[in-house]
This record gives C-alpha cells, structure tokens and sequence, in this order.
DNA sequence: CACCTCTCCTGCAGGC
DNA sequence: TGCCTGCAGGAGAGGT
C-alpha cells in the first residue's frame, strides 16, 4: 500500500538503477497490469522495445520513465506493485507480472499481487503523461500552489476527507495519510469543504504536508540497496499512527477511544471528541428574489 | 463541471 | 479442516 512517500522512494531509485539504460526485451508475463496500453500486451512489448530510459519522474503516486523519442513508460503501483531491479538470472517472484530486460546484468520487473497497478505506454508523454494531466501536484512538489489550493478547498461542498483524497485537488494523499493530518487538525472528515475557516484549511495543509514528510524522511534512508523495493513495510507501519488502524486504541491528545465507520468502502478512523462530528449543514432560507 | 457510487483484484483473518 | 464472508484501497467509469 504505497503512499506518496514510498512512490518517491522508488522513483529515486529508478533514477538511480535504470536511466541511461535500453530495454532490450520485454515480456508481459500477465494482461492485466498493462490493460490501460493502448496496443495490449504485444503492442506494449514492441513500443517499449529498443528505447532508451531518460529520466524517472512522478507525480502524485504516478510514476512514468521518459524514453527518447518522447514517449514515457507510465506506471502506478496501485495497492501492492513493485518495481524491482534484479540480475537477470534472479528467480522470478510469485507474482512478477512484467519483465523488462535492460542492456547490462539486470531487468527492471513489475511484481503486483492484486494488480491494480499497472504500466503503460504514454506516447508523447515524456514531460507529462497526457493521461495523468488532470492529475493535481503534491504538496511536497516545489510548484505546489498552497493558495490555490486552500482557495479551491473551500469552494468545495463535499467532506473534507473526500476532498484530500481527490486526485484533482491534491495529490499523494490516500487513507491512511488523510485520517492522521484530519487528526492533528481536529477536524471530521465530513465537515464540508465549504464550512472551514481559511486558518483551518492552513493548519490542514500544514499537517499533510508534516505527515508526507515525516514519513519521507524515514522511508528514504532504507532505500539506498541495488534493488528498489516498495512492500508495505517501510514508513508508516514504523512510525506510530494517531488515528488510523487505532479503534478502541485511547486517543493520544484526550483519551477517548478513537472510532472507526465506515466510509467510501473502506474505513475512517478518528477521534469522536476532538474530531467532533459537524452537525447538519443549516438549511439556507430561500433568498428572495429581488427586481431591478 | 461537481458530486457520488460502484468496480476491479488477491490474500488473509475470522466465524462456524 | 475447509468453506464462506468481509476487508484492504487508488482511481477510472459512469450515473445524476
């Protein structure tokens, strides 16, 4: 379950291990992870073939490896990808998916048990994928725009937990991440958007963008081996989570014991009492209309 | 557009 | 022991 931080661990390392190299073959070992490619298995195999890595770029939890020519290798991890570096001759793991042979000893393989990740072709896609383009900038991104985005966020009606995880609106932040930054913001993640003070949606950006780069921080020292690896267990399942995972666990600022409900089929955790569920947006009375 | 729900996929935990 | 169900979750598809 790679979050931002852990996208950017492998990015580093593709940049390290695999620019500059050529794909000499490659081999789709199943459909599935490259059913976004336009030409299907074959078609990836044949673009992907003979082009020469430039670079590693990511944005959100994208990643994508601009080729010469100008086209990219898009990718996502999804749930449970990985993008390994291994010798040629190393044994295949369990679920390797994608095998991408690099001039040189190594390969670059796709290894994804649930295989909601997957890889693509971007043609012209080098700078930026057309496909991810409406995709939003992280906040640990240099460009990323902290006005426009406190100003879009409260022009919004939805909760504010569906909005951090809005793609669009800002990128890189997935469950866990959301319920640890509304935690340390005191605020329910279904308090509309629209209903926040300019403070809160301030202290909120702070706090994601704390959470992404504390985890960062540790995830990033671990990844200095030949091979980059992404398998769960690096960052967050260190650090100790305020909110996420901890139902019935004592709230670390007032003790009472942190909730879990059900939300966008799959789980919120928060504080009931430092989090307090907003009441019921007030029903505007209807404006009158006025004549000119 | 904004907003929301459904869906994809596998392995594991828990109940009986 | 083994079957069944539920759960984990990013983000695209598609409906309103």
């Amino acid at each position: 379950m790679p979050e931002l931080p852990e996208v950017e661990v492998v990015r580093a390392g593709l940049e390290r291990h695999v620019v500059g190299r050529t794909v000499e073959r490659v081999e789709v070992l199943h459909p599935r992870p490259v059913r976004r490619d336009p030409g299907g298995p074959e078609g990836f195999a044949a673009a992907l073939s003979g082009r020469v890595i430039e670079g590693a770029r990511r944005r959100g939890k994208y990643l994508w490896l601009p080729l010469d020519g100008g086209d990219a290798l898009l990718g996502h991890l999804g749930m449970s990808g990985q993008m390994l570096v291994q010798p040629r001759d190393a044994a295949p793991e369990r679920h390797l998916r994608v095998r991408m042979v690099l001039d040189g000893p190594r390969e670059l393989r796709f290894v994804d048990q649930r295989m909601f990740g997957g890889l693509s072709m971007s043609p012209g896609g080098a700078e930026l994928p057309p496909e991810i383009a409406h995709i939003a900038r992280d906040p640990i991104d240099p460009a990323f725009d902290d006005a426009e985005f406190v100003a879009r966020l409260r022009r919004r009606t939805s909760g504010v937990k569906r909005l951090l995880l809005d793609q669009g609106l800002v990128s890189g932040v997935g469950n866990i991440y959301a319920d640890e930054s509304l935690w340390r913001s005191r605020l329910h993640g279904e308090r509309p958007g629209d209903g926040l003070t300019r403070a809160q949606a301030w202290e909120l950006l702070g706090h994601v963008r704390a959470v992404m780069g504390e985890a960062l921080a540790q995830g990033g020292t671990s990844f200095d081996a030949l091979y980059v690896n992404v398998n769960g267990q690096s960052g967050y399942f260190d650090r100790s989570l305020d909110a996420y995972g901890q139902e019935g666990r004592p709230c670390r600022r007032c003790g009472t014991p942190i909730r879990r409900v059900a939300f966008m089929n799959r789980s919120s955790f928060f504080c009931g009492v430092c989090q307090p569920v907003p009441r019921r947006r007030r029903v505007r009375p209807a404006t009158a209309a006025v004549p000119d």
